[in-house]
DNA sequence: TAGATATGTCAATATAACTGACCCAAAATA
DNA sequence: TATTTTGGGTCAGTTATATTGACATATCTA
């Protein structure tokens, strides 16, 4: 008999309440930083995708957040009032609006990115390279279900 | 020369935009169910910690969430108006209160659970075991850092 | 008996989200 | 070309979740 322990309803709960864990401390990590910029987790959350994703539409970033419209343009408002991002007219269609972080956007997200590296290095500087891979593979599979 | 593409900067900032998508697509799916009791997400960590901490006090409530005291305690009246959990008070030390769910609580954690669990169960069924446990190590030595 | 501890509560505020209605400009299409 | 669709912005009101700060109460401990 295979061992599927770990496709046992209490293993499955300790997971759902882990991944809680994972998510809040590795997004507390920079709050300070944020504050320095009066920004918040709104903010956070998108100057990450931004600068995944550079030069992505307003209509991409919404995809990837799941939040309305009105909400996101609350946080671009800030973040273009306070020169971290930039946003163009696609050159082709230009309906879209194109988002890009600027000097002082790359040197937040740099700083931000510095805090949040540490709790992930260290945990996969203690792991081998097979568990990382592994890790890596189990969590798309998560988000991907 | 080891493998260690998985500690370059840009990897570390796919793992957390990864872990971001996990917890939200972990968390959204029984938004539905939650609704049906006028519950949000508030409640529904709670009601998990709870039911996997049966009989914790409201200090390690605290503790486990990471919230103020009065951020909880609008979520524990909610909890106890709509007889989710009740509370007793300590035998030994009166001054602590333990929680408990009751049995609309239990009821209400299995709907919630049973909409969580499909995806964190499918995605384990496409893993192999040493998959699983080496997502498990990462993602509890993320949380210990 | 004097603290310390665990918990509860009042009040004000901040942050981040929502719904719903409406608008404009540009692109696609009939 | 006229109409519809798409991408984006905005106004207004509301809800959910959290915060800070002050204060109250009961119980335990030294």
């Amino acid at each position: 008999m295979r061992n599927l322990l770990y496709l046992k309803d209490d293993q499955i709960k300790d997971f759902i309440e882990q991944i809680y864990y994972a998510y809040r401390e590795t997004y507390s990590d920079p709050k300070k930083i944020l504050k320095k910029y009066s920004f918040g987790s709104a903010h956070h959350r998108a100057i990450h995708l931004i600068e995944r994703h550079e030069g992505l539409a307003v209509s991409d970033l919404l995809n990837k957040l799941k939040i309305t419209k009105q909400s996101l343009n609350r946080v671009l408002k800030n973040l273009i009032k306070n020169k971290v991002i930039l946003i163009k007219k696609d050159e082709i269609d230009s309906r879209h609006r194109r988002i890009f972080l600027n000097e002082k956007g790359r040197k937040l997200f740099d700083e931000i990115f510095l805090e949040q590296k540490q709790r992930i290095y260290n945990a996969f500087k203690n792991s081998d390279s097979d568990s990382v891979l592994k890790f890596k593979n189990v969590l798309s599979k998560i988000i991907n279900e």
